[in-house]
RNA sequence: GCGAUCGUAGCUCAAUUGGUUAGAGCGCCGGUUUGUGGUACCGGAGGUUGCGGGUUCAAUCCCCGUCGAUCGCCCCA
């Protein structure tokens, strides 16, 4: 019989274990304490939603929809989608779940989200974010909060040095609006000298003209008036509450009037914290206030605010994780051996030792296992001792070794 | 979707301007030590050089295609 060829991974996917899950993880765990000492709420939505979840989120124009969804019929034949992103999905469930009884609803979550696009450092198919969101709350210190955990989050992980936070306001309604004319107004008056992808952007997305690559657009680009010029009172307000609870709370940042969103539920607070050590890909933890979405799922009008942090370019900065590592390492010899080292295991594991057992291989192979586990102990288990209901235990380090009865292995290893 | 670079052992990499049997380290297995690790020594297994085609007496090497990876562009909810 002809073997078959092995399936590939599917591409932009991965396969992580050693260092990359124990960084994965490491990123993971911290988060989860931290969200804690915030009084975010752990939440579990749907990988998949219907696709008009998203579509409705993204207002369905963008070829972001489009193309770079994971979008299929499933056999009733509705539409459904991977999830891109978390907001869309838990805002879905505000509503339909009747979470409006616990605004200001403050939650938190982790795990895979789908984009198809081509993978680059940092960005894949199959990727994992952190998120975090307050719904249900108008109030700039909603923002301020979620910026300081997003600030204690990155200190934690070790990685606050390199990377700073860009804060920026979009305003309310009636300022996106006036400044979006005034910036349309500006690159057309230059549209001779724009790049041929900036052109099309002034059709679809104009204010992502602003954070252009093109050295063309770069002088027009940063000649651009100004969102101050046309922020509103109350919008310019909020913002200072804002940046002035920052400055209470101890959190860094740097104003970045260019730093925009495409889409046009977003309003006020906008922000990113980036870094120049991952290459195309800088944003490490992004966000801002989404005061308008909820009302494109067809709730009410609601306030909220959130961001998201890529768990993979997170785990690419931090220090490399503690190894994890047993304290006992249980090496039968023989036949005779196997009973009395499932014994020792499973009192050593029931008395919440972290212990493990080299199967295979001979007396010489299976220390090797042991010291290359990094355990403290080596728990040797021959003929001789099996007779004697012993167990011969090893403190690897100290290569002293010395017979303790089977009943006391546990209270030996304590000490 | 576009561009550039790269695909050799499980992993990291060699292999002269195209030349005979494609090598090393690590890892794995066995042994020196039939019950003792971190070093050391000896031996062994492991390859359709991503895949398909072409040029050539001869291709890991040159050409075309394809798949994949990486980095960038586009996009970035």
């Amino acid at each position: 019989m002809s073997r078959i060829e092995t399936p590939r991974p599917i591409r932009g996917t991965q396969d992580m274990l050693g260092e990359q899950a124990l960084r994965f993880g490491h990123v993971v765990q911290t988060f989860d304490r931290v969200r804690r000492l915030y009084g975010f709420g752990r939440v579990e939505v749907p990988v998949f939603e219907p696709t008009a979840v998203f579509a409705r989120s993204l207002g369905e124009t963008t070829d972001v929809v489009s193309k770079e969804m994971y979008s299929f019929e499933d056999r009733g034949g509705d539409s459904v989608t991977l999830r891109p992103e978390f907001t869309a999905g838990i805002a879905r469930a505000y509503l339909t779940e009747g979470w409006q009884q616990h605004a200001p609803l403050k939650v938190a979550t982790h795990g895979p989200l789908f984009r198809y696009e081509r993978p680059q450092k940092g960005r894949y198919r199959q990727f994992h974010q952190l998120d975090a969101e307050v719904i249900g709350a108008a109030e700039p210190q909603a923002d301020v909060e979620l910026l300081c955990m997003a600030d204690q989050l990155l200190r934690e992980l070790g990685v606050a040095d390199g990377v700073t936070l860009t804060l920026n306001t979009l305003g309310d309604g009636e300022t996106r609006e006036a400044w979006r004319a005034a910036l349309v107004a500006h690159f057309e008056k230059h549209r001779g000298e724009l790049s041929e992808d900036s052109l099309d952007r002034l059709a679809k997305n104009p204010l992502r003209i602003l954070d252009s690559k093109d050295p063309r657009d770069r002088p027009i680009a940063d000649a651009a008036p100004e969102i101050d010029d046309y922020l509103s009172a109350e919008a310019g307000a909020f913002f200072a509450a804002v940046t002035k609870g920052l400055d209470a709370a101890g959190v860094a940042w740097t104003r970045n009037a260019r730093l925009v969103r495409g889409l046009d539920y977003y309003r006020h607070t906008a922000f990113e914290f980036v870094t120049d050590r991952l290459g195309a890909q800088g944003t490490v933890l992004g966000g801002g206030r989404y005061d308008g979405l909820i009302e494109t799922l067809g709730g009410p009008v609601t306030p909220a605010v959130g961001w998201a942090a890529g768990i993979e370019r997170l785990a690419m900065l931090i220090d490399l994780p503690a190894p994890e590592r047993i304290e006992v390492a249980v090496v039968p010899m023989g036949e005779g051996a196997q009973a009395l080292a499932a014994r020792a295991l499973a009192d050593l594991r029931r008395a919440g030792i972290a212990a493990d057992m080299a199967y295979k291989g001979n007396m010489k192979r299976r220390m090797q296992k042991a010291d290359a586990s990094g355990a403290r102990y080596a728990v040797i288990i021959g003929d001789d001792e099996v007779a004697r209901g012993e167990v011969s235990l090893k403190d690897m380090a100290a290569q002293t070794q010395g017979p303790v009865a089977i009943d006391a292995l546990v209270a030996a290893i304590r000490g």
